[in-house]
DNA sequence: GGCATAATGATGTGTATACATCATTTATAG
DNA sequence: CTATAAATGATGTATACACATCATTATGCC
């Protein structure tokens, strides 16, 4: 029987490459505010977030606990946020500034033109089933690895 | 008419969460060789680019030029390539060393059985599909912004 | 040839991201 | 209750990525 070939492309390439290129249009569109389309991000899930422990945002957007928190020092050095206790007294909390809300709205609007113009160039239809496909692929990589059962 | 309602979710960040869960599950999967899955990516694409400037290999992984000097760095000081001289005085090429070239096979091989079983589970008919769908939206989002034409 | 412009690299600065490790606190097993 | 394990954060280190800027070397126009 022959030997199945790899599938082509990477898809961590693949996606890689997507990635930067999305980030570098959106960066460019918020560009008019201090804010860039990952402080966008977090700054929304932490919104819909409230009071939840900074792991919990972390595990929404994907994120290493670590690396969020690197993110979050030069929002709170800015003041776009404040870090507050949890309800445990271990876990702590991030809560959006007056400053930040304003962020929120200001960047919001640029984001809506940005997000527009791809989205109806990819067109509406399409894009609601590519970003189920997107969360399937997540799924797919990050299920556990199945080994000998 | 009523207003159209702004698509989502945010296709920036759909994508780098999906970038970031297959980067460390490619990473976990090369953990064995001492490369990750960016720079796997970029000694693929130097070795599909031989000989061709510096600029042309950053094009090709859609990076900023400046990102791809810094990767190159060091890979460059572990001896997996080496810098030389390109066609013109102003341009340079990398240059894929023995050792590079074994960090390649043995990669590979990690790199095959993580692809392939991602994207069986993903289904090798809908990566095909998809692929083409991430390479499209890739263009809609690098397209020039046409303003008021 | 001479000048303006493009292309190519190099570098300073700043954020993005992850892993490993440590300390503290909570939860769980016995 | 105690010993162990898990959750949460903090931090050291390393790579990833981009923008702005500068120097050098082509290229094109006159």
């Amino acid at each position: 029987m022959p030997k199945k070939s790899v599938p082509r492309p990477c898809a961590c390439t693949s996606i890689k490459k997507l990635s930067r290129v999305l980030g570098r249009v959106y960066d460019a569109a918020l560009a008019t505010s201090p804010i860039n389309v990952t402080q966008l991000a977090i700054l929304r899930c932490i919104d819909r977030s409230k009071s939840q422990p900074l792991t919990h945002v972390a595990e929404e957007l994907e994120m290493d606990r670590s690396s969020l928190y690197r993110a979050l020092d030069p929002m709170v050095r800015d003041e776009w946020l404040k870090i507050a206790a949890g309800t445990d007294a271990r876990s702590l909390t991030a809560v959006i500034t007056h400053k930040g809300y304003r962020l929120l709205e200001d960047a919001g609007e640029q984001w809506e033109q940005v997000q527009t113009r791809v989205v109806e160039r990819f067109g509406r239809r399409k894009w609601a089933a590519f970003v189920a496909e997107v969360d399937r692929l997540r799924g797919c990589a990050n299920a556990p690895e199945e080994e000998n059962l």
